[in-house]
Formats: structure tokens, sequence, C-alpha cells
DNA sequence: CTCCTAGGTTTATTTCTTCAACTCAGCAGC
DNA sequence: GCTGCTGAGTTGAAGAAATAAACCTAGGAG
């Protein structure tokens, strides 16, 4: 029944646990929904690649870490990556994939929530900016998350929106409301 | 060697623990990163009020699913309000309050995410939709989560984005990027 | 030959989840 | 007025996960 890959637990994908319902956001949850798992994305997305950046930057255990990756890497959000520095031996780094970078959205929603209600005092300590392509004009603006519906409707404001079931709605509860 | 910071971080809530990096989305996830918390917003925002009707759409233990909510109360996500059917005592039900509203769009690119990369082989189970309001058109179209900057450019990629520090940031780690 | 470093493991302790059983208050039936 | 039922929780034991700290390992440097 373990689905082990490299090393103790894994339960990543497969988990059967947090998964009660037929719901992406739980199966979601289930991958990064775990203790350390969006922060280490976040300093991932920042650029941290190396064991010792994510364990300095975010002071987590180094176990955990190494259990937190190996969770992510083995969900596909991240991948491992042999490095060599010159005059040292190979070791591995810790690059986002594309399912990882995906993960932006996510966190952008999830720090203008925290901006908004639980920043520090003297304001928020990190704004997310618009970084100019080669062609595109030097913004640099705050970005925003907004809701925009395939009508071309845009910034929804979040009661304008409605949960209908999709295809692989599935009813497994008594009460659907 | 262990970076932590001794003991500045109980402003916020009770967090005390997963708050390593003077950030909003650590902050956040303290309050809302806890295993079913999210989940339990999400039902909320789909109607769910009554602890039997979290419990039964969820299939949480009891005591968590009391435990949780006690947390989102006083987190200010949820309020606790007194109901009374007729013929029977007082009871509690749990709404959202404004905060709890406000995490939408964490959900919905959550639910993105997940549908894009863990989705069930039928298709998505929940397709959120946005209502037509009173004088709005009646669109019904699925919404999607989009990033935009505050100079208009939108449906930005998530590599047009950096993070640039803000007015409370606070470097605490060595390497800053 | 020993020390140093990055990148991890191992181990012990504390904390969180889960499951199951139990409480509590009011009502309904007998 | 006793029994049982229901919704909303509490309590308690057992297992899983988080934490902290010590330990390991492979190569290079002194």
């Amino acid at each position: 029944m373990e689905i082990v890959n490299s090393g103790r637990y894994d339960r990543s994908v497969e988990t059967q646990r947090i998964d009660p319902v037929n719901c992406s956001v739980a199966r979601a949850l289930a991958v990064v929904g775990e203790r350390w798992s969006l922060l280490i994305v976040r300093e991932a997305l920042d650029g941290a690649r190396r064991f010792g950046e994510f364990r300095a930057r975010l002071g987590i255990a180094s176990n955990l870490l190494a259990a937190r990756l190996d969770t992510l890497v083995a969900a596909g959000v991240m991948r491992r990556v042999p490095y060599q520095e010159p005059g040292d031996r190979q070791r591995f780094e810790y690059h986002l994939a594309e399912q990882g970078h995906d993960l932006r959205p996510t966190l952008v929603a999830l720090l203008e929530w925290g901006d908004k209600y639980l920043a520090d005092p003297e304001g928020p300590s990190v704004i997310v900016r618009h970084r100019p392509a080669d062609d595109d004009t030097a913004c640099e603006e705050p970005v925003r998350v907004v809701l925009e519906c395939a009508a071309g409707h845009t910034r929804l404001p979040p009661e304008a929106l409605y949960r209908a079931p999709g295809p692989g709605a599935r009813f497994l509860g008594p009460a659907e409301a």
C-alpha cells in the first residue's frame, strides 16, 4: 500500500485522506497544503534553489525540508537538478517545474489576503511587481489578482461567483445544496 | 546557526509557529493553512453554515471541525451566529465574514491549479461561474483568476512577476535576492 | 590526517489528527 | 416522568506528523 518513492512516507497524490469531496481544491491541498509546502514554493519562485537556501530563509527543520522537497518533486511541482560547483562534488538543487510556477496566482492571492488582514503595522513586506519583458513597457507596477469570467467581465467581486457542477461532479454527501 | 527570530511574532493571531519570515503569505497560512481550514471556508462559500453540514460535506472529525471553526472565528474569517429553529433550542451557525469572502480568489486559484494538474479524468467536478447580479448580463460564464498590474497590463504570465521589498520589509536571512 | 561544508538522516520529544465514545439540552412519544 | 432522539459539540486514547538537535557523508582544503 505504501507508494514510497524514495524515502519514508509519501501519501502525496494518493492521499485518500483529505479528499472527502471530488474537488480539485481538496486535491490541490493534498499536494501543496502541507505545512511548509507553499512557503517552499514561494521561496523557489523568489529564486531559492538549494537546500541550505531554503533552510536559511524559512528556518525549517532539515528533515522536514527534505521530506517536503521529496513530496514536491514526486508531485511534479519541483525538479531535482544536479549541479557541481567548481572544485566540489556533485550536489542537487531544486528548481520549480511548470506546475510550481503555476502556483504563483495562488500565492499572490494569499499574499494579498494576508496584506489586507494581517499586515505588519509598517505595511506589507513584499510587493509583487510586473517585471517588464523584452518588448514590454517597463511598468514595475504592483500586481493584483482579479477574477475574470470568460465573457470578459473582470474584477468580479467574490459574491459574483457560484459553484456549478462540472463534468466530473460526483455527489457523495447526503445534503447537496 | 538557527535564524529563527526569537520572540517578535505574536502580534498577529496565535501563530507562533509558522511565521519564520515577515511575510503576509506566511501569516495568511498561519490562519488558513491548517489542514481543513480552506476546505471549511470553501464549503462556507458554497453555502454551508451549520456544524453538521460541514461535517457531512467534508467528513471531518467533529472535534477537529470544532477546533477549526474556533480558529476561524477567532481570526475573524467566520462569525458565530445564533439561530433557533422553531420548537428547538438556540444553536449556532457559522457565517463567513468579509475576510472569509475575500479568500475566494485564493480558492479559485487553487481550484484552477488542481483542475490543470490533478483533475478527475472525467473533468473538473466544480466550475466556478459568474453569477449575474441584478443589473448585470446573465453570463454564467466560467471564472478564472488572472494577474493584473496597476498599469492595466492583464493576464500576466507567472514569470512576468517579481518580488520587491515593501515598506515593512525586514531582511533577516543572509541571501536576499 | 584532520577539519570544514553542503546536504542531508536519525532519534527523541512534543504536538496534531483521527476515531470512537460520551455529554448536554430540549423536544416528542408513551 | 421516563425513554429515546437529534444537533452540537467534548473527552480520551492511539497513531501520525512536526520539531529540535545530534549525527552522518563525501569531497576539498590546510
